[in-house]
This record gives structure tokens, C-alpha cells and sequence, in this order.
RNA sequence: GGGCUCGUAGCUCAGUCAGGCAGAGCGUCUGGCUUUUAACCAGACGGCCUAGGGUUCAAAUCCCUACGAGCCCGCCA
């Protein structure tokens, strides 16, 4: 039986397996931008960061590169798009109008707030734009020598996926001058010294394009094609393309015996679920965007999903309260006085730099920032009462940032709660006992100079004993002997969460009170006393 | 039709590559401060490691076969 210390983190055996083949390696990721890059996507590039950071570690001489697939034409018009997009399916994304008008183009669009994600997790790759390195001509020699083996790349393709391409098929497809479509032209001819190609399309114009940009490889040698011209050693990629007969048992070959390169390290991953709604996907709409995922937790915490989890294993991931657990366990793992040597290198391939700390847990904000209703202000200020450490406000800001928009688009019911402005109409159904505590809490609170968490929570408990000032407060007002009271302190505590929250239970009562300001509690804990409907 | 991955405590999962006492967190329960609530600490409960077979001195771990779950592929990623 190993312990944990003993075992090796999966970023760490694909380094060493790596490393068996040399120092000198290029991990790559891509991902095509066509539309919101979701969680699920983050997990490519958090998987090859985790490989590079391992490579890094252990000395090779490592670069990380995220190519994105700018060149790869629209394939329908997705729910998400507005029916006018109908007339750029088939167009290079890059090719295509930005949905907002304030993007470049459509790529762009989804591009450029994952690239913001990026930096938050602190991913720092190479990036490159695949209609980019088309037009630089990276892709030129590769263009030429697969055209000049398509017969053979054929072959490959059908025998290792078994399907025939038509004769018409080409590894490379021209977009045509007259639609802008790249799906619909045929090859008719090229040329390896002028480096051009001849095409026709079915919108029925015809012409010439350059292998510069012209156009671009299919899929399937493409992304050979990039191994080759990158020098691609490592690479993640989703079980999609992990099949049997699917785009990387034909990639390798092709590589082999077309570009003489061969493929890199497989990475598998599998997909995250979310939460009961599947798999995400974002041609079909359900999505978490990484975007709003940083809104809602740190980066880390978002590393950390990703890191402690294999990649052949699929994450359950659920933005709603299980996020707290989540978030608890790194909170904890990150306090742990001496963790072993497999928690610190979990913690090492989760960090992100630039992220500050505090030492307020995530959970224990949700009830500050719904105690000062949200305003930063009064959560600073119940912070400092509480004893935590102010110095870092804007880390604190952050946090209470993150909470905000977690209450705002994920909490379930029960975790909210609103101090409300007016007495709660719910005051109407307090018991005498219950009225003849309040107004007896509001007056020795008021006697008193600030309370912390603990006299709060004392002072409700101390009805239970005969002999205390609250006792006689109560049994005075309710004209009866002090041994007469019967105070159930489960009913005081439904009697404050009543008058102040206008709920039978809430958040833990002493420390919650501590955080509101005195003479609010005073006052309203008389009206409450009072109150008759 | 073909293939991949997964199946371990109520839940989420480590541990399987490299066989050697069945693990963690959460939840639950109990306890700690005269103190049931949504902060804290300690402890306990909790398991035929999906099933069956094989290899082995020894199997959650390796092999085979079922079953269950999820997913992918069938030149449109």
C-alpha cells in the first residue's frame, strides 16, 4: 500500500515518460474559438500548463504554444447566433463578423476573453492564430507535400478509419474568392513553384489561390501538419479525437509517413460534467464560461479542480454549493501546517501567481457580505471587528467580489439571506416568550458597550439559568417568578432570526449579531417586542 | 456497427501504471467551552473495493468474462 506521500502526480509521470525521449520539448494546445470558451475547455490548456510546469521542473528545456483555430470555417449557425449568420457558415472564423461589432472578427470575439482567463490562471503560452501562420506561410511546405501525397493520405485515411474519401477529396481546401466559403471548393490543379492552387466552388466561380493563406488543410492533416511545422512533442486533447480510427491514429501516420515527424506524447482527458446537465458543450448552449467561473472563485481554485483530478477521468463539476466544498478543500489543503509531498505538489501545480491571499474563508464571506448587505464599507468593517487581518483590502475586495456574483448567480436558496430594512411581518408570529426576550435582549444590550460574538451567544444562553439578568429581565415582563421562566433557547434564536432576517434559522447567531451594528439590534429587537399585527 | 474511459464509505474521489494492513475530504453521529443552528477543535460510525473466474505465498491493483455508467468515432473536430 503506498501512501500519499508516495505517490507521483500525473503531470509528473507524463514528464518523466516525456523525458525518456529527450530534453527538449514543445507542449501544445488548441482550441477553436467558435464559441464561449467554457470550463470544459479549460481543461486542455490547465492539462498542458500542468505538463510544461512538470517538464519545466524537472529541468528540460520546455515552451508551451496555444494555437488557436482561427482558420476553421463556421459550421452552422449555433443557438446562440442570431439566423443572419446563415450566410457565413462555411467561412473562416476569422473571416467572419464579430457578434458584438466590437471584435476584429468572430474569432476574436470568444478568443480574447479566454486569453483574459488565461493570464488570471497563470497560463502564459505562445499564442498563435492558425489563419496567422497560414498566411506567414508556416504551413506551406507541409501544403506541398501533402498535395503531393494525397493519394497516399487517402489510403491512410481509409484504411485506418475505413471510409473511402471521394475522389474529388483534397487534403487541402481553397477558400473561394467569390463566397468566402472554404467547405464548398473542389481542387482542380496546383502548382508546387508558384505555390498556388486551382479551384472550383459550387457557388460556380472557379480561380486560383495562394498556399499562403489561400486556404487551409483538412482537420485531419492539419493537425499533423502543425505537429511537423511546430515541432510538437507533447499535446492534450479530448477523447474525441482519441477513438479508434479517429483523428490521431490517422495524425500519426500521417506524420510518419508524409511529414516524417513523429506524433507527440498523448495526453487524453475526459470531458467535465455539469452538475446533472451532461456533458458541456458549446454548440449546444450548456456552458459555464471560465469567464464566469473567475467572477465567482480564484484562479487557484480553478487550477486545483483540474490538477488533483486524472485526465482520463471525468470531473463532476456543479457551480452551486458543491463549489463551496470545492473551495473549502483547497482552503484547508492551503493551511495545513505540513502537507505531505503529494498535497504540496497539488498545491505547486495550482498556484497562479500574481493571486492574493487572505485568511477569510470563502464560506465565512458569504455571511459577512450578506450581514453588511453587500456594501464594502460595512464588510470592512465587520472584518476588522472580527479580528482578520485588513492590511490586504483589495484581496479582501476580491473575495467579496467573488462572493457577490456567487450569491448572485449560483446560490441555492438556502444560503441567502437579506437583513431586512423594516421589521419582517413574520414578527407577528412570536410567542410572549419570545417578545418578552427580545425586549429584554434589546434593553441589557443597550446597557452594554460593544459585545463580541461570544457575549451574544452567552447572553441568549444565559436565559437557561434562574439567577441571570436576563431571566428576571423576562420574567418580570411576563409576571412571573424567575423559576417560572421557560425559555427554550432554540425558540430565542428563531426569535432573533425572525425580527432581523425575517426566517426561522440562519447563519451561526452570536458571531452573525457581532456583525451588525448595536443600535440597529436594539431597536429593532424593541420593535419586534412590540409589534402587533 | 466499432472503440475508449470509469465503477472503491451516504456523497465527491485518492490509491491501480510499479501487487504487500482499505484511504482522504465532505456529510452524519458523538463529544470539547454551562452552549443542537451555517465559524472552530477532537473522536466515532461508515466498505463483499460492481460480479464471476484466472495468475500469485499475497490482488482494489495484473489477465479473462460479464454487468452497470458515461462518452467518442463512422472523412462535416
Amino acid at each position: 500500500m503506498k501512501r500519499m506521500a508516495d505517490i507521483t502526480h500525473w503531470a509528473d509521470v507524463v514528464a518523466d515518460e516525456v523525458l525518456a525521449k529527450g530534453r527538449k520539448h514543445l507542449v501544445a494546445t488548441g482550441i477553436t474559438p467558435s464559441g464561449h470558451i467554457h470550463i470544459g475547455n479549460m481543461r486542455e490548456v490547465v492539462t498542458a500548463d500542468a505538463a510544461y510546469r512538470a517538464l519545466l521542473d524537472k529541468g528540460a528545456q520546455a515552451e508551451f504554444v496555444y494555437i488557436a483555430d482561427t482558420y476553421d470555417p463556421l459550421r452552422k449557425v449555433y443557438p446562440f447566433l442570431d439566423e443572419s449568420y446563415a450566410e457565413h457558415v462555411g467561412k473562416p472564423l476569422s473571416n467572419v463578423p464579430c457578434p458584438c461589432g466590437k471584435h476584429q472578427n468572430y474569432s476574436e470575439h470568444y478568443l480574447e476573453p479566454f486569453l483574459v482567463a488565461l493570464e488570471r490562471l497563470g497560463i502564459h503560452p505562445t499564442v498563435y492564430r492558425a489563419d496567422e501562420l497560414y498566411k506567414q506561410g508556416v504551413y506551406t511546405d507541409a501544403i506541398k507535400k501533402a498535395l503531393a501525397k494525397r493519394n497516399e493520405i487517402a489510403a491512410i485515411l481509409q484504411s485506418v478509419s475505413g471510409k473511402t474519401p471521394a475522389d474529388t477529396w483534397s487534403p487541402f481546401n481553397p477558400i473561394c474568392s467569390a463566397c468566402g466559403k472554404i467547405n464548398t471548393t473542389i481542387v482542380t490543379g496546383f502548382d508546387q513553384e508558384a505555390e498556388t492552387v486551382d479551384y472550383s466552388c459550387s457557388c460556380g466561380n472557379s480561380g486560383t489561390v495562394s498556399m499562403k493563406g489561400g486556404g487551409k488543410l483538412t482537420w485531419r492533416v492539419d493537425w499533423p501538419a502543425r505537429w511537423k511545422a511546430l515541432g510538437v512533442t507533447v499535446e492534450p486533447y479530448g477523447k474525441d479525437h482519441a477513438s479508434k480510427g479517429g483523428s490521431y491514429d490517422t495524425g500519426m501516420l500521417i506524420a510518419k509517413e508524409v511529414f516524417d515527424y513523429d506524433a507527440p506524447f498523448p495526453i487524453v482527458y475526459e470531458w467535465i460534467m455539469l452538475g446533472n446537465e451532461g456533458a458541456m458543450s458549446s454548440s449546444s448552449g450548456v456552458v459555464v464560461s471560465i469567464s464566469d467561473m473567475l467572477k465567482v472563485v480564484p484562479p487557484e481554485v480553478l487550477r486545483y479542480l483540474i490538477i488533483r483530478t486524472k485526465p482520463e477521468k471525468h470531473i463532476k463539476f456543479d457551480p452551486a454549493q458543491p463549489l463551496l466544498n470545492l473551495v473549502d478543500e483547497f482552503e484547508r489543503l492551503h493551511s495545513v501546517d505540513a502537507p505531505g509531498s503529494y498535497e504540496k505538489r497539488i498545491l505547486e501545480l495550482s498556484h497562479a501567481v500574481g493571486i492574493c491571499h487572505t485568511d477569510i474563508p470563502f464560506k465565512h464571506m458569504i455571511t459577512i457580505y450578506q450581514a453588511a448587505g453587500g456594501d464594502f464599507g460595512k464588510i470592512m468593517h465587520i472584518v476588522k471587528r472580527a479580528g482578520y487581518d485588513t492590511a490586504n483590502e483589495r484581496c479582501i475586495k476580491e473575495l467579496a467580489d467573488n462572493v457577490g456574483n456567487w450569491l448572485e448567480m449560483y446560490a441555492p436558496e438556502f444560503a441567502k439571506f437579506s437583513v431586512k430594512n423594516e421589521l419582517p411581518v413574520q414578527a407577528a408570529s412570536l410567542s410572549e416568550t419570545q417578545r418578552a426576550f427580545l425586549a429584554s435582549f434589546s434593553k441589557l444590550i443597550s446597557l452594554r458597550a460593544e459585545l463580541s460574538g461570544e457575549d451574544y451567544h452567552n447572553l441568549v444562553y444565559s436565559a437557561k439559568e434562574q439567577d441571570s439578568e436576563l431571566t428576571r429581565e423576562m420574567a418580570q415582563l411576563l409576571d412571573v417568578k424567575p423559576e417560572q421562566v421557560q425559555a427554550d433557547p432554540k425558540e430565542l434564536f428563531k426569535a432573533v432570526y425572525t425580527a432581523v432576517l425575517g426566517q426561522q434559522s440562519g447563519p451561526k447567531a452570536g458571531w452573525f449579531l457581532s456583525s451588525l451594528e448595536k443600535d440597529f439590534l436594539v431597536e429593532r429587537f424593541r420593535k419586534a417586542s412590540e409589534y402587533k399585527p
